[in-house]
DNA sequence: AACCATACCAACCGCGCAGGA
DNA sequence: GTCCTGCGCGGTTGGTATGGT
C-alpha cells in the first residue's frame, strides 16, 4: 500500500505559475505568514495548487532577497569545496550561499558546474546511464560518492600526472592504505574507471598537513556539532591533532583530508598546469578557498537533516 | 527557414524524518 | 510503541531557450 496524497490531484493546478498566482501566494505569506501549514495553505487563499508546490514557489522564487543566476566565482568555489566535503546536500549549501535556493544551486551544478569539472572525462570514462540502471557495482554507493571521489581523483591526477605510488608496491608510499570504505570505493571506482586515472591518487605534501589537520577537524567537528553530534575530544579527529609541527596523519586517514586538501591547492592554483587551465576554466581564477574552508567550519548552521552517507563513511 | 541537439531552469515526485495523537 | 501527517530534501522530469547544421 502506497502512501496518501498530500492533496487531491486530480483538482489541483500543475505547470508554471501565473503572475496572479504568485501575487496571491506572496500576499497572503507576508501578511499572515504560512500558519504552519503548507497543506492547507492554498485552500485558505482560492490555490487550486498542492500546498507542496505552493511552499515550493515561495521558497524557490516568490521569497524576498531571492538571487537568481549570475553565480560569482567566490559562490562557485564555496559550492565546489562543500559539494567534495558534504555530497550534494544542497539545503546546507544553499544555507552558506544567502539569497541562493537549494533548487538553484543544484541547477547550477548539474548545468554549469559539474560539466567544468567533470565534463570531458565522464563522457570517456564514466558508465553509461543504461550501465547505471542495471547496476554494475556501483551499486552499494551514491553517484554523489562515487562522484566526488572521481572528482578528487581527477584533480589529483591533473595535479600530480606522475605520481603512481596507490597501486605501485615499487613506491616508498606504497601500500597507501584507505580506510575499508573508501576501499572499497577504490574498487568498484578501477572497475568503471580509467586506469590511469586510478594511479593518482596521493597524499598532499607535508606543508599542508597542519593546515588541513586543523581546518578538517574544524569543519567536521563543527558539521556534527551543529547536528547536535557530540564528538569526545578523543575521537572527534577525523585527521590527528596536529600539536607543534605538522605531523603527517596516519595513512588510513590521508583520504579524508586528502579531499579537501588537493582541492585547495586545485584551487589556489598552487599545483595547476597549463592543461588543467585551459580545460578547466573555472578553476583559472579560483582563490581563497582556504579563508572559504575555515568561515565554513566556524559558522556552519545546518539544519537536523541527518548526516549522510559520506560524513558517516568517515567516521566509521 | 527548418530541424535537431544541447543547455538551462522551474516544477514535480517520492522518500525519509520529526513530531504529535 | 505505533500510526498518521506534514515538512523538507534530493533526484528527476518536462518545457523553453539557444545554438548549430
Amino acid at each position: 500500500m502506497g502512501r496518501a496524497p498530500c492533496c487531491d490531484k486530480a483538482n489541483v493546478k500543475k505547470g508554471p505559475w501565473s503572475s496572479e498566482e504568485d501575487v496571491k501566494l506572496k500576499d497572503y505569506i507576508q501578511n499572515y505568514g504560512t500558519g504552519g501549514n503548507w497543506i492547507a495553505l492554498p485552500q485558505k487563499i482560492g490555490l487550486k495548487r498542492c500546498g507542496k508546490s505552493c511552499r515550493l514557489r515561495w521558497l524557490n522564487y516568490l521569497r524576498p532577497n531571492i538571487k537568481h543566476g549570475g553565480f560569482s566565482e567566490e559562490e562557485d568555489n564555496i559550492i565546489c569545496s562543500l559539494y567534495i566535503s558534504i555530497g550534494s546536500r544542497w539545503s546546507i549549501i544553499a544555507a552558506q550561499l544567502p539569497g541562493r535556493t537549494d533548487n538553484d544551486i543544484k541547477n547550477y551544478w548539474n548545468t554549469r558546474l559539474k560539466k567544468k569539472l567533470l565534463g570531458r572525462r565522464k563522457k570517456s570514462q564514466a558508465g553509461s546511464s543504461q550501465d547505471r540502471k542495471e547496476g554494475n557495482g556501483m551499486e552499494t554507493l551514491s553517484n554523489s560518492a562515487i562522484e566526488r571521489l572521481q572528482l578528487h581523483m581527477q584533480l589529483q591526477s591533473l595535479q600530480n600526472p606522475n605520481f603512481t605510488h596507490y597501486d605501485n608496491p615499487d613506491h616508498p608510499m606504497w601500500p597507501c592504505k584507505l580506510n575499508p570504505i573508501q576501499e572499497k570505493m577504490m574498487q568498484l571506482v578501477n572497475e568503471t574507471a580509467n586506469p590511469m586515472m586510478m594511479q593518482n591518487f596521493s597524499p598532499p605534501t607535508p606543508q599542508k598537513v597542519e593546515y588541513y589537520a586543523q581546518s578538517s577537524n574544524m569543519m567536521m567537528t563543527g558539521i556534527a556539532n551543529s547536528m547536535g553530534i557530540n564528538i569526545p575530544e578523543s575521537s572527534s579527529s577525523l585527521v590527528p591533532e596536529s600539536e607543534g609541527t605538522p605531523q603527517a596523519p596516519s595513512m588510513e586517514l590521508q583520504p579524508c583530508w586528502a579531499f579537501q586538501a588537493e582541492i585547495d591547492d586545485l584551487l589556489s592554483n598552487k599545483g595547476a598546469t597549463t592543461s588543467m587551465s585551459t580545460e578547466y576554466d573555472c578553476f583559472k581564477d579560483m582563490h581563497g578557498v582556504k579563508d572559504n574552508m575555515t568561515w565554513w567550519s566556524n559558522e556552519f548552521q545546518a539544519n537536523s537533516t541527518p548526516w549522510d552517507s559520506s560524513v558517516l563513511d568517515h567516521k566509521q
